[in-house]
Order: C-alpha cells, then sequence, then structure tokens
DNA sequence: TCCTCCAAACTTGTATACAAGACAGTATAC
DNA sequence: GTATACTGTCTTGTATACAAGTTTGGAGGA
C-alpha cells in the first residue's frame, strides 16, 4: 500500500501568463487579428518561451488564439455568429438552471442576491465595472445554486469567452438601470418560484444583450484600436 | 497592407500523443488511480518530454489526468457524481437540440441516420463497437444538426469524457436491442416534429444510460485492473 | 519489530539549444 | 516599372539542460 500522497499544487508561472494574456485580451491591449510571436511576450514578461506556450496552447483550446505554423499567433478576430451560438448556449443552461431552482425547496444563495440586486434605485452601486462584474455573478450563482458543478464550469467557460462583449455592453450608461431592473425581475420570479415568468425574463434579458452588443462592439472596438497598441 | 497569410497546420507531435494517452485511459490500459511521469511516457513513445507535457496539459484541463507537484501524474479516479453531472448537462442541451430540430423545416441530417437506426432487426449491425459508436454518432449529428456549433463542440467533450462509461454499459449485448429500439423511437418521433413525445423518450433514453452505468463499471473496473497494468 | 534520519534517485517547472520551414526585402532580369 | 528568384531573419516544434523539491529505501538505534 503506497502512503497517501499530496504533492501541494504551487502557483505555476504558466498559470500567471495565461492569466495576464487573456486579460491583455479582454483589455484591449490585444486587439482581435493581432499577430504576435512567443518571444514578444516572454521578453515582455521576461521569462522564457517554454510557460508562454503552454499558456498560449490553452488559450488556443478555449478559442482566444490560433497558431499560425512557424508564423506565428493571432488573436482571434470577433466572430458575431459564434459569439450567438454561445450566447445560445449559455441561455440553454440558464434555463435549465431556472427550472431546477423553481423545483428546490431552498436556495440561500439566491437570498444572498437580494441585498445587491434589489436594493433601492438610490441605494444601487453606480460602478459600471462593479456592476458588469456583479451581472456576470448573477448569472454565475444561479447556474451554480443548482448544484451541478460540471454544468456551473462550462457555463463560466462562456461567460469568460462573452466577457470581451459584455464589457462593451456596459460601458453605455443608460444599460446600468436596464440591468438593475431586469435582474430584480428575474430574481423576484425566482425566489416566488414562477417558473415560466423567469424564463421568459431571462430569455428577454439574454435576447437584448445578444442584439445590442453586435452594433456597439464595432464602434468601441474601432476607437480601442486607434488608441492603443501592444 | 500584409498579405494574407495562411500557415498550413501540420500534424504535430503533441496531437498525436494527446490522442494516444486518451485512448490509453479509454481503453484501460492506464486505469484510474494509476500514476506515471512525464519521462515514462516520453520513453514508451520514444519522444522527449516537451509534447508529452503539452499533451498532459490538455489532459489534464479537460480532466482526464491530474499533475501532482513534482511528484508525477494521477490518472484522474472515476467520480460518478462527476459523470451524473456531465449526464445532466448533455441532456438538457440534447432536449434543447430536440426542441429546435423539431421547429426547423426540414433536416437532411436526420434522414440520413434512418438507414441504420431504422433498419429491419434481422439487418442491424451486431458489432458492439459499431453500434457504440453509432450510438455517440446519433447524438452527436442530433446536436450538431442544429447548426450551433459551440453546443456541438461543448457536447462533443462531454461525449468523449463519458465515453469511458458509455464503452462498458454496451458490452452487455442485452443493452444493443434496446440501443436500437429507443433510438428508432426518438429519430421516428423527430422525424415526425412530435417535440413532447421526443423529448420524453430522449429523458428516459438518457436516464436509463446513468441508472445503469455505475453498477457496471465497477465490476467491469475491477476485472481490467487484475488483467494488466501499464 | 519499529521508528528516525539521511542521502540518492526521481519528478516537475523553467530555461536554453537547435532544426525545419515561413516570410520579407532586395537584387536582378527584362 | 514589373516580375522573379534568392538570401537572411524570424517563427514555431522538439530536444535537452538545469534547478528546486518530493519520494523512497536503507542504515542505524532502541
Amino acid at each position: 500500500m503506497t502512503k497517501p500522497t499530496q504533492a501541494a499544487s504551487r502557483e505555476k508561472l504558466t498559470d500567471r501568463i495565461y492569466q495576464q494574456i487573456k486579460q491583455d485580451i479582454f483589455d484591449f491591449r490585444l486587439l482581435p487579428g493581432d499577430r504576435f510571436s512567443e518571444n514578444e511576450v516572454a521578453a515582455r514578461l521576461a521569462v522564457s518561451r517554454t510557460p508562454v506556450r503552454e499558456a498560449l496552447t490553452q488559450l488556443q483550446r478555449e478559442g482566444y488564439v490560433t497558431v499560425l505554423f512557424r508564423s506565428g499567433w493571432q488573436v482571434n478576430p470577433l466572430d458575431f455568429e459564434q459569439f450567438d451560438q454561445l450566447y445560445d448556449v449559455r441561455l440553454v443552461l440558464e434555463l435549465a438552471a431556472v427550472k431546477k431552482l423553481c423545483e428546490m425547496e431552498s436556495v440561500p444563495e439566491l437570498t444572498a442576491l437580494k441585498s445587491f440586486w434589489l436594493a433601492k434605485p438610490d441605494e444601487r452601486a453606480q460602478d459600471e465595472q462593479r456592476v458588469c462584474q456583479a451581472d456576470e455573478e448573477f448569472h454565475q450563482i444561479m447556474v451554480a445554486a443548482t448544484g451541478n458543478r460540471e454544468m456551473a464550469r462550462i457555463h463560466q467557460d462562456i461567460t469568460e469567452r462573452l466577457r470581451i462583449l459584455r464589457r462593451i455592453d456596459f460601458t453605455q450608461p443608460r444599460r446600468l438601470d436596464i440591468t438593475y431592473e431586469e435582474h430584480a425581475q428575474i430574481l423576484r420570479a425566482l425566489l416566488g418560484k414562477r417558473v415560466d415568468r423567469a424564463s421568459t425574463l431571462l430569455k428577454a434579458h439574454i435576447e437584448a444583450s445578444k442584439a445590442e452588443v453586435r452594433k456597439i462592439t464595432i464602434h468601441r472596438l474601432h476607437t480601442a484600436r486607434t488608441r492603443s497598441r501592444v
């Protein structure tokens, strides 16, 4: 019988670089279509090519970048058809979550959302970035609360993939109130176990995002491109 | 303006090794819980550690193996709770696919399935492995036929993750006829655009797999363990 | 027999070396 | 001016080297 081993998992350089590059993409420091080499990234971060390669390989698998055989890497261009499809999958998962949540007896995770989303209008957070993050968390928590960790993981991956769009979506102050209102309605429906109403609201909520995202993105992307390069 | 470049993507050693190791896991040459080192794999396949590492990193992200810090790799033990959750996600995706397919006008992909699954009993394939593969393809095609490539990709990943179970499931000859019958019923319902019936059948079909898998697996795994090591 | 300590052998994580091929820019032919 | 061939630089894919830490097995003592 072998000893019960437990080699601690350490912080790896690869993971840090992975996060860094992904963040660079989200923040438009790396723009869709941009090309770059492993050496460039390695030099900028003062590490060797090895962990950079591992990070890039992961990002490729997740659909963020593509390697061109012996010819560098490229940030994947924005593919709106793909984003539409991802929104659809996300909706499917969340509708399933809604159904399950309404069948469950008590869901403390949902109750915990009340203080933020059911706050009075004058007590609402006005910081765009904060609301954007809370928005992601709302959906994330909804799925995770069902107890299906695999579904939550897949949902998380999709959310991250869509983040680059959702960020832009929320830079319009007008959207902020609407976001609050829609989430509040959904949350009330969930707490009241009204599955049909919650589903309808959720569907409309996501469809609205889908519709709005495309036109705004194109404009924002243009302004970002003229501002910064990496 | 830069030239429209296209560096062809070549067959990479990493990919071959990735497939090889995954197959080793599916075929129980690498057993759940087994530990091994990068050097072992590299020596066995007569390559260096580099591509082996890349392959293993991918497999880790997909949930097949885990690295133990400076202490080797381990094939993830079978986690039945996880498999249950994956089955649930797969069901959610396929139910969404069923709904969409029944709303679509014509679906040639489904018609193409008739020759195999609606064959007369005496014309049916009896080869377990072939039926097993056709079973995977049935579900895969169903989802892909909706046109949502992202959903199809996610569904594919889940199917692969569950393959190790489904293989075992089909080693029981009794299951073969049932499989034929259930798929035939689902296909007929789909072709007849009877969404509720198709959904009900599909749900029962997947629930049955879930229920059956656990007890069979444990027995088979035991016999496999006593037969071979890698 | 059982425990402790220690050193040698492994193991991964990261850096570096090298090879085959892609690309860009230039010189040359016309 | 235009097209073409070529050469030097750059890029990834793979192999190897080294560093830091873990595991294992045995010597020694009680």
